[in-house]
DNA sequence: TAAAAATACTCCATAGGTATTTTAT
DNA sequence: ATAAAATACCTATGGAGTATTTTTA
């Protein structure tokens, strides 16, 4: 018993003549007939009564009737779903973001646009520290992640920058730096001098805060370390309770509106904050590719110069 | 695709090894990476990432995971159950009565054994008249039927006598036979001269109360014919109302016990009333034989005697 | 170097085709 | 006598086996 010889069976009972079945089925009498006795034989059931003007189902055979119709049903359905599977138009992605990834334009935007455009494809969202997305990436449990600085690069995992944005200072509300430049104003790193910093930093994880501390000790500027949090949202809650300044992502801005104040930095690539693309090497199914491409797209509309002035498309494994 | 290289697929998405996979299919490892990589081919798909140590499914082999997994178990159901249904354990069977087959106590006994030995089978009960039944079973929408007298004899139907009962007398209750015979008492039919009578009678099918009009005819007895009805229900409550007499197969004693008394009439075998069992000739598959099996052995419970004296298994057809 | 998967080939079971016979109305 | 199914026989595809090579950690 195997589907073809159902499907043979179904076309049988349908039709009620082995040799109308076998036109349908596009092959010749005897062999349906073969096919008919060899699942007789199988089952140790007889399935049609043969008359002279045609087969007339038996009770047992009503009985498989059923089980098969469906059985076939569903290999059937089976069958186009892994052809939508194989063009990328249907599947289950799983993504995960950091939550300072998440605070950006650009991740809501891109899920909308896959659910727009790929509505058969389920996302599986999650939400996590660097650390844990990319060892889920590692370890195959999601296929994508968006993040700020790999902290980790496993082997067979690739990041992309997708984007870059510049950091702000986050105040207090009421800080002396707010109150002595105006909200359109650059402040310079020297302001910095002997104020309370919050940082965001994990073990072994250099990022955007190394680069700050390196960048203060060069310019001689002296800076107390208030606190260190894992989380970029703990970050700003410090800040809007007063326990001293940050410097966060510029996308960060808007982020408790009433009680912190955001001010620009000088430019400095030291101090841009990414946003990076991570997925496994191995993934070359047609969901995860047209998954990564439109991240890139995505990313180049919100920041088209930037993207192609800092050169997109930069690869990275250490393979 | 087919059942077989899905559970091929399935192996070794399970134990992750495609040699060990073959051992647990109990074949080689080389075709067994054969079918793999047929599969692929034929999805356009890869479903595993070859390692040194095993192999790893991929996105869309996950895909093809859980659908493939809940069509093989689908399969192996269906074959399972196609197994119970060789061996007459399994299925639905279609079986009608007669309102009047039914009313004998031969009939709920029947089905709940069915139940009882029989639980997986599923019966698909009917009640309609012995013309109707017969006709459904010659068009093999039902399997078997239980009736008083064969009204028609198509080819292919067998009737087969499983018991016959006495008919005795009904009475509305005050009816001056009733008062002239004890309950215990044999009344002869010469006790119904002047009567009115109440038949049962469709047209074209001589039964129970042909043979009465004959035997009242030989005896010289005259009756006066005050109804002529379709069914032996609609017969009793005409005697139930007053409006005559009636002879009823005495399974039907007790029926409207405030309003009919029943008596004994003398033996005679013309007025026996069967039950009748009715089959396809060409149902030979397990369950319905099965099924006929159990009806003569339950019958054979209820009157041993009458059924061996009287030759059990008289089948006949008209073919 | 060792373990696992892939490849190359051979064999055989079985599906399918053609020609013909049997069966039932 | 006719239409349908069964049988007989042939061919070829494909599944499974053995021996061997390739790959990767």
């Amino acid at each position: 018993m195997d589907i073809h010889r159902l499907r043979c069976f179904l076309t049988v009972a349908d039709t009620g003549h082995v040799t109308r079945a076998a036109a349908r089925l596009g092959m010749q009498q005897p062999p349906l007939s073969q096919q008919i006795r060899a699942l007789e034989t199988e089952l140790g059931v007889r399935l049609f009564e043969r008359h002279a003007k045609g087969v007339l189902i038996t009770p047992p055979g009503r009985e498989l009737l059923a089980g098969a119709r469906a059985l076939v049903e569903q290999f059937d359905r089976l069958a186009a779903r892994m052809q939508r599977v194989a063009a990328g138009h249907a599947g289950t992605l799983g993504v995960a973001f950091t939550s300072s990834a998440a605070a950006h334009a650009f991740t809501p935007r891109v899920l909308r646009e896959c659910r727009a455009t790929q509505p058969g494809v389920e996302l599986r969202i999650g939400e996590a520290n660097a650390a844990e997305i990319i060892e889920s990436i590692a370890a195959r449990r999601i296929e994508v992640g968006f993040l700020r600085v790999p902290v980790a690069r496993p082997e067979g995992v690739c990041f992309e920058t997708l984007l870059t944005e510049p950091a702000v200072l986050a105040l207090p509300v009421g800080h002396p730096i707010a109150r002595q430049h105006k909200p359109s104003a650059v402040v310079p790193l020297q302001a910095l001098q002997d104020e309370k910093l919050i940082l965001v930093r994990r073990p072994g994880a250099p990022g955007l805060y190394a680069n700050l501390l390196t960048r203060l000790q060069q310019l001689g500027v002296a800076v107390q370390v208030a606190a260190e949090v894992e989380r970029m949202m703990s970050n700003i809650n410090l800040v809007a309770s007063g326990s001293g300044v940050s410097i966060v992502p510029a996308s960060m801005r808007g982020t408790h509106p009433h009680s912190v104040v955001y001010r620009d930095l000088p430019a400095d690539p030291a101090l841009e904050a990414p946003i990076t693309l991570a997925w496994h090497r191995n993934n070359d199914d047609a969901l995860s590719l047209r998954f990564l491409e439109l991240a890139r797209r995505t990313a180049a509309t919100l920041a088209p110069a930037a993207g192609l002035s800092r050169g997109r498309r930069r690869a990275s494994a250490t393979a």
